[in-house]
DNA sequence: TGCTTGACTGACCGTCCGTTCAGTGACATG
DNA sequence: CATGTCACTGAACGGACGGTCAGTCAAGCA
C-alpha cells in the first residue's frame, strides 16, 4: 500500500477545498448563478487555479455533486442494510438523512438539480448519464427494501415504486424545510412525526 | 361591463402566447438557461417584441409564473372549499392537481423555482416578495383545512404544518413523476394510492 | 393614392462570465 | 548564489445574452 506523497496530500486538499467552496456558493446562489470567480474567492484561490484541478466548470460541478451524493447514499444504505425490523430501519435512515443535511446544509440545492437538471442539451445529457443513475439506484434500493418488508408482512401491499417516491420526497420536504428555515424542532421530533404518519396514516384510530 | 376593444384582444393574445412560450422553454432548459431569443422564437415573434409587453426578463418570468400558479391555487382551493368530508375534499384536490399538471406539463419547473429560487440577491428578493407569499398562502390554507378536520375528529392530531408539507410535497413527487416520465397509470389509480397511503399508513392492518 | 401611425423587427451594444496563458515568486537543486 | 521548476495568479480574450432603437411595413385615413 503506497503512502501518499506530500504533493498528493496537497493536491487532495486543494480539490476538496475547491469542492467545498463550490457547494457553499451553489447553495447561496443556485447552480446556474454560481460563478467561477465567486467559487475561487470562497476557496481563497485565483480563478485560474481551479482549472489546474478541474477541466471546466461542468466537471467541477459534476465532481462536487458526485462526492456529496455518494456520501449521503452510503449512509442511507448503511442504515437500511441492518437486520432490524423495517420500521426501525426506516427510523435509522431518516435519522441519517437529517444528520446529513444538518452537516451539509448546502447540499439540498445540488440535490434539487439532480432531480431536475437545467441547462443546455449538452449539460442535461451529461447529467443524465452521470448523476441520474445514482438517484435511480438509491430509489431502486429503497424499493427492494419495501418489497422485502411487504413479503415479510411487515407492511401492507401497495405499489412499491409509488410508495418509495412518496416517502422519499415527502420526507425530503421536511428535511429541506429544516435546512431552509432557521429554528427547527429537535431531530427526534421530526423523525417520530414522519414514522408515525408513514406507518399509521392520518385516519382517526378506531 | 366594457367590451374589449380589438387592440386589447390582440394585446392579451400576444401576452398570453409569449407567456406560454416562456413556460415551454423554461420547462425544456430550466429557469436560468431559458434565453429571450429562444422564448421569442418559440412564440414566433422577434426578441424586441417581448419588450413591448414586458419590461424585462425578470418581469416576464414573474408574470408567467404568477399566471400559472394562480390558476393552480384557484383550482385547489375550489376543491377544498366544498362541504364534503375531508377525505373527499383531499380526493378532489389531488384530482385537480393531477389534471392541472396533465394540462400544464411545463409548469413543474416553474413550481420548483418557486420553492427554491436561484439567481442573485436582487432576483431572490423579488421572488421572496412576489412569489413565495402565494406558496405560503396556499400551504396556510391547507393547514387550516387540516386543523378543521382535526377539530371535527375526521383525522387524528399531528403537527399540522409538518403534515401539510409532507402531503403536499409527497404528492407533488408523484404528480411530477407522471409529467417527467412518459407512460403513467390512469389518474384514478394514483389518486387512490395517495389517499390510501395518506389516510391508512403502511402498517399491516390488524 | 399619398400620408401617418405604431406594432414589429433584428442588428447592434454593453456587460458578464468561462476559459486561457504569459508572467511571478517561492522553493529545490547544484 | 545562480538556475530551473512549477504551482499559482489575474489580466485579457471571446462568446453569449439581455436590452435598445433606428428602420420597416401594413393598415387606417383623408
Amino acid at each position: 500500500m503506497a503512502t501518499k506523497s506530500k504533493e498528493e496530500v496537497v493536491q487532495e486538499f486543494r480539490v476538496q477545498s475547491i469542492q467545498d467552496a463550490a457547494m457553499r456558493v451553489i447553495a447561496r446562489k443556485g447552480m446556474a448563478a454560481a460563478t467561477m470567480q465567486e467559487i475561487a474567492e470562497e476557496a481563497g484561490v485565483a480563478k485560474g487555479t481551479i482549472y489546474l484541478y478541474f477541466r471546466d466548470r461542468d466537471e467541477l460541478v459534476e465532481k462536487t455533486f458526485e462526492t456529496a451524493i455518494t456520501l449521503l447514499i452510503t449512509r442511507l444504505e448503511a442504515a437500511m442494510l441492518s437486520e432490524k425490523p423495517f420500521r426501525e430501519k426506516m427510523r435509522d435512515a431518516l435519522g441519517a438523512k437529517i444528520a446529513f443535511f444538518n452537516e451539509n446544509r448546502e447540499f439540498f440545492r445540488l440535490y434539487l438539480d439532480l432531480r431536475f437538471p437545467e441547462g443546455n442539451a449538452q449539460q442535461q445529457r451529461r447529467h443524465r448519464t452521470k448523476c441520474e443513475p445514482q438517484y435511480r439506484h438509491s430509489i431502486a434500493g429503497f424499493v427492494q427494501q419495501i418489497e422485502a418488508a411487504m413479503d415479510a408482512g411487515e407492511i401492507r401491499r401497495v405499489d412499491p415504486q409509488r410508495l418509495a417516491l412518496f416517502i422519499v420526497e415527502g420526507t425530503n420536504a421536511i428535511v429541506i424545510d429544516r435546512v431552509v428555515n432557521e429554528t427547527q424542532p429537535p431531530d427526534e421530533a421530526d423523525i417520530d412525526f414522519m414514522i408515525d404518519v408513514i406507518f399509521g396514516g392520518i385516519d382517526t384510530r378506531s
